[in-house]
DNA sequence: TTGAAAGCGCTAACAG
DNA sequence: CTGTTAGCGCTTTCAA
């Protein structure tokens, strides 16, 4: 068979030029621009080793025929996908649910940084299906509230460069990107005693990695001045939980003075709980969140909250994956976090 | 050149097995098995071409040696990605914030139906640098507040399957999903005459689709009770414009007994506003936000809110898309909503 | 500074 | 039911 390239839907004869609209490869470019597929090549990537003068003319060519650059037969050729694998728990019921900034802002700096970097973003819940996808990926960012321990180990089996959301501490072999919540337990902390603060109690389930920091940061810093919290058991991470537990606390402890909680939703609980047994807020009992929501700063009274950044969380797990990828090393990181003083 | 395949990144002799841990192909299963790469090919796509035994030994195969498909390669042999590229407006400022729900179940949806039926999803935000991995998407899905119509044409130009999340008496040429917005402002208007109120305002900027749909919704609805609604400005999106809003309402129109906002942030800021200005909600003045998130039904008083289901609505999005890369029609749907009553 | 040749790993289209 | 052949569109040598 000859080995003359036969066009593609288009009725023309074998040797005439592609029109804009058809399908074209870098090969139709090139004829049209009188160089060769790899002259285009180089030229569409800016290459130093072409004509300034010949990449113009290329790239105006593809321009003006409306080529489009095959993403999968560079991934083929460079055995690399440019793509990151975004691991969500997005559990379609309303139970442990991940509404809020969380996940979004989270989402938002690891799009920004990554699509701005050449690299794609693939959305996956590692649920049925999606296997091939994202072993095909690149690296792999691992969000979700900690307990993804499964995916974590189906994720390394593989091998891929892989980073994790959520508490340092509590995973010396990976690379963890977390907010500081010992810092944040501590801030609590020291609020209530200058407060004058003398029982506090810790509201969140410590088997959750991130929460058992804010705990342990908490506890440390109140210990220094002789106290120990009240840690009341906390099934899950929704607002009537908050409540629950709190009903069950003041019924064993009414001397209660402070709350801190493990996550907003929970202290927004709290204060309901409080309200409805007559406790005033903030003159009775003073009540920390965490996360620093929308929610809690809209909320009526304004909840104090220890503040994390999730978009430059988003940024910097971006960034540490195009590390491991790019063959180099990194390192877990925890970032800062204040106290958002309002209200309560 | 001898047409034999050596092994990659081994010591061992050229005709070797491939060993676990290797870079495998299909070419190396088909050694192992005792078969032809195509019969791997099929086998492991569950052909009914080929023997359940033989199939079922490739698959063993592949498990045992750790075999990972080459998605890249098959993309660039069926001329499709088998993607689907999600474009959302994540500004990551706080003004014209995309918190609380909306986009974060909304993707949910999307990704429970696409990654369960072999799609990826990609995540981009439409900014510089993603354009090659958004065109190479077998079809797009556009999210976002429906400012979009740049975007919109943007993706319509490449000429790929596009569906849209947002205001659908917009967009007549577009396959667009959004909630029954008309019918979402009727019923919020209903309920204010039921209530006996008599003067009504809508806050909501009309110059964006959906509110504008509110709009008219809510406005008919009155209109067949001989009543027309106030309609203030409001600049944007956020609580404190809900909050000026109001004030500058309540000046100029001191007897306003019922507000309806076109989302939840602009309700409680519009209750805000109610308080300190002295009225009762809901005595003085009924309240009813839109799109019933977490942060309304917890607010106190909790919001009344038109409801919609964005999970169900991304799952309706990503059948659509996958519609229309089949080849099929699709046309505009509306989702059903419904009010929840609470407090206000 | 430009080009020719070769091949990444897979699957559709034909045989057998 | 299984196999052979060819080629998707790109980029990395190597040569000019």
């Amino acid at each position: 068979m000859p080995p003359a390239k036969r066009k593609r839907r288009t009725g023309t004869a074998t040797t005439a030029l592609p029109s804009p609209g058809d399908h074209l490869t870098m090969a139709d470019l090139a004829k049209v621009a009188g160089v060769s597929a790899i002259t285009v090549s180089r030229a569409l990537r800016d290459s130093p080793l072409v004509n300034a003068e010949t990449r113009a003319r290329v790239r105006e060519v593809a321009q003006q025929y409306g080529y489009a650059f095959n993403v999968s037969a560079r991934n083929l050729k460079l055995r690399r996908s440019m793509t990151v694998a975004v691991v969500v728990e997005m559990k379609p019921t309303v139970e442990r649910q991940m509404s809020g900034p969380y996940p979004l802002d989270l989402l938002g700096g690891i799009t920004q940084e990554l699509t701005t970097t050449g690299y794609s973003v693939l959305l996956t819940s590692l649920q049925g299906g999606s296997l091939p996808n994202v072993q095909a990926a690149d690296g792999v960012i691992l969000l979700g509230q900690g307990a993804h321990e499964d995916a974590m180990h189906e994720v390394q089996r593989w091998g891929r460069p892989m980073v994790v959301w959520g508490a340092v501490s509590r995973h010396e072999s990976q690379v963890v990107v977390g907010s500081d919540n010992r810092r944040g337990g501590a801030l609590a902390a020291e609020r209530f005693i200058a407060l004058g603060r003398r029982r506090p109690a810790f509201l969140g389930d410590p088997a959750h990695g991130e929460f058992a920091e804010r705990l342990e940061g908490f506890a440390g810093a109140l210990a220094r001045h002789g106290i120990t919290p009240q840690t009341p058991t906390v099934a899950s991470f929704t607002v009537s939980a908050g409540a629950e537990a709190v009903h069950a606390l003041l019924e064993a402890n009414p001397q209660v003075d402070a709350l801190f909680a493990a996550s907003d939703l929970l202290a927004i609980g709290a204060i309901r709980a409080l309200i409805e047994r007559g406790r005033r807020v903030p003159e009775d009992v003073s009540v920390i969140g965490y996360d620093d929501t929308p929610l809690g700063a809209t909320y009526v009274p304004p909840l104090t909250s220890v503040h994390q950044n999730f978009i430059d969380a988003g940024v910097l797990l971006a960034r540490k994956v195009r590390t491991l990828i790019e063959g180099e090393a990194t390192t877990s990181e925890t970032l800062p976090t204040h106290l958002v003083v309002r209200a309560t």
